[in-house]
RNA sequence: GCGCCCGUAGCUCAGCUGGAUAGAGCGUCGGUCUACGAAACCGAAGGUCACAGGUUCGAAUCCUGUCGGGCGCGCCA
């Protein structure tokens, strides 16, 4: 199968154009769809681009790039215009279109290139202590990893997923703590945990008669168990769990400390074990080994991601809490100084999120008991629409999830207005089945409307939007992408009969328009994680 | 005090490796069902892109500073 990339070639043409004429670039150009009719098609700023380069005026290298692309371009290219500052703008025949469409029916819809060099990823994510249930907030971590995950597999890189549990430190003893004290009937301490799910935890631990040595242990593992559910019911299948203790069980920890050590990069004082995180721009070295010989926190968690670089990972992606982001300097220092030129680290910090229900904020912490969690999250508004309001604000802002509107079963609903048109589409494609029409790659000579045009090149974007999502890590692109991509259907739909259309292959064509569309919006959904149902 | 994130329409937010007249959803107001799904479409109103300098052909976007909000600054996890 030859796949093809109409957006590709065009952009190749460009370059090649500007090669054979001026010379190499600075950088590369832009070529993106136009924002209004008279700027053309697709607008580019090459001409600017290679002004400096050319030593000519921006318009004059416009003009000659212009004429070569039109000689290269053949019946492709209707004509195009310089305009502003020099920006060339391409007006592309409607044979191209048409090509276009056939072009990517053929191939089951738009092709996404893999990338050049793909890169054997982690992405470690939720990780949340498990001591109490996933909350909305870690919805979002599961959400955001969910889809970045399948994103980056999306355009070729190998991805591995996993969930750090941190069953090893004095958390748990709290978590011990505070159970034992429900089943004496008596207030957790003031530092405990103290919501509701404890006091289940510990009827359980009377009936199966656990051993108070054995409450930590038990009830992590039972908190494991609701945790895997609790994700399950949200889609997300993280591959694999790391415990923290089996850092310890398994020498790990030494191990990689060790490892660190070798490089040079750790010192002894005050009878501690010290990373010179500042080499690498923290503010003051950590702490590895307390002076009492037990590991910290930071220490596990270097060997965790030695054990990960030593797995054979070279892209080893965190996401974390915004109450993270004063660890991201000193782990990636200690994976600098680990991995050398081989492996990096990157930390996505997710900031907070409100949930919001008749304009006011509920209140979300954990100690406190009064929380919302993942499951009563997706029980209020669904899988879908909760996946899809966590996803679509970019990571690095705090957000507010507007609970009445996420609930809302109508096109008011930006999940359901995506899903619709993907329903709608499929109930015409039914309907065709019927009369016996079938999409076809046919290039029917009529005019293409502009709502037709608008949606291609809405479709001719797709690889270009998901590899965009996957090298700025922001899956909310593909959010507003499939709303766009509804809209301009919505729009086509309006102007354009497909089945009864006049003329058979003006029909099949249009057919072959609506599968890709389809197609497209699955595709889209699904790297969210988000059904595309057949009818609603 | 230092570090990270943020400040764009009434609200929630896109746009930020500089590019043409700054966009979307919700909300508000008005219009469209005798063609393939009205859970749809069309239109209107709504902006000193926090503020002040700077960089240049061009700044919401880059730099500096100020103000405002969030988060964090342990041999805790």
């Amino acid at each position: 199968m030859n796949r093809r990339d109409p957006v590709s070639e065009l952009k190749t043409a460009v370059l090649e154009v500007v090669r054979d004429r001026v010379g190499e670039l600075p950088s590369t150009p832009s070529l993106d769809p136009s924002d209004r009719p008279e700027h053309g098609d697709f607008a580019s700023n090459v001409a600017m681009l290679a002004a400096p380069v050319a030593g000519r005026p921006p318009r004059e290298v416009a003009e000659e790039v212009g004429v070569g692309l039109a000689e290269r371009l053949g019946d492709s290219l209707e004509r195009f215009e310089v305009a502003g500052p020099g920006f060339l703008n391409l007006f592309m025949t409607d044979r191209w279109y048409r090509t276009a469409v056939a072009t990517m029916f053929e191939d089951d819809g738009p092709t996404v290139p893999p990338v050049e060099a793909p890169r054997d990823t982690m992405v470690e994510f939720v990780s949340a202590n498990p001591t109490g249930p996933l909350t909305a907030a870690s919805g979002r971590h599961a959400a955001y990893g969910d889809a970045l995950t399948r994103i980056l597999r999306a355009v070729g890189h190998p991805v591995a997923t996993e969930y750090y549990v941190n069953d090893g430190g004095s958390q748990i003893e709290k978590f011990a703590a505070s159970i034992a004290a429900r089943m004496e009937g008596v207030e957790p301490p003031e530092d405990g945990y103290r919501g509701e799910y404890v006091n289940d935890l510990a009827e359980r631990a009377r009936s199966e008669g656990i051993s108070p040595e054995g409450l930590g242990e038990a009830g992590v593992s039972w908190m494991l168990d609701s945790i895997r559910a609790s994700l399950e019911r949200f889609r997300v299948g993280i591959e694999s769990f790391f415990s923290e203790r089996s850092l310890y069980d398994r020498g790990l920890v030494e191990k990689g400390i060790e490892r660190l050590g070798e490089t040079g990069s750790t010192y002894e004082s005050e009878g501690a074990l010290w990373l010179r995180t500042t080499d690498f721009g923290d503010d003051k070295d950590r702490v590895l080994i307390r002076s009492g010989g037990e590991p910290t926190y930071f220490g596990a968690d270097v060997a965790y991601h030695a054990d990960k670089i030593s797995r054979g990972h070279t892209l080893l992606l965190d996401v974390l809490g915004a109450d993270h982001h004063g660890y991201v300097t000193r782990m990636d220092a200690a994976v600098r100084s680990l991995g050398g030129e081989e492996a990096d680290f990157e930390a996505m910090i997710l900031q907070m999120i409100h949930l919001v229900e008749g304009g006011e904020r509920t209140k979300m912490s954990k100690r406190a008991g009064d929380i919302v969690t993942l499951d009563e999250l997706v029980e209020d508004i669904g899988v879908d629409a909760a996946r899809f309001f966590l996803l679509q604000r970019s990571h690095d802002r705090t957000m507010e999830l507007d609970l009445d509107l996420a609930r809302t079963k109508s096109s008011d609903n930006p999940v359901y207005y995506v899903q619709y048109a993907h329903a709608r589409i499929r109930s015409i494609l039914r309907k065709a089945a019927d009369a016996g029409v079938v999409a076809s790659d046919a290039l029917p000579a009529d005019p293409v409307d502009p709502s037709e045009k608008a949606l291609v090149a809405l479709l001719l974007a797709f690889p270009g939007e998901v590899h965009v999502a996957a090298e700025k890590r922001a899956p909310h692109r593909i959010c507003a992408y499939s709303m766009s991509l509804a809209a301009a259907f919505h729009a086509f739909y309006r102007d354009c009969q497909v089945v009864g259309a006049s003329g058979r292959e003006l029909e099949e064509s249009r057919l072959a328009l609506c599968e890709v569309t389809g197609a497209t919006i699955r595709r889209s959904l699904d790297l969210l994680g988000i059904s595309a149902p057949e009818s609603m």
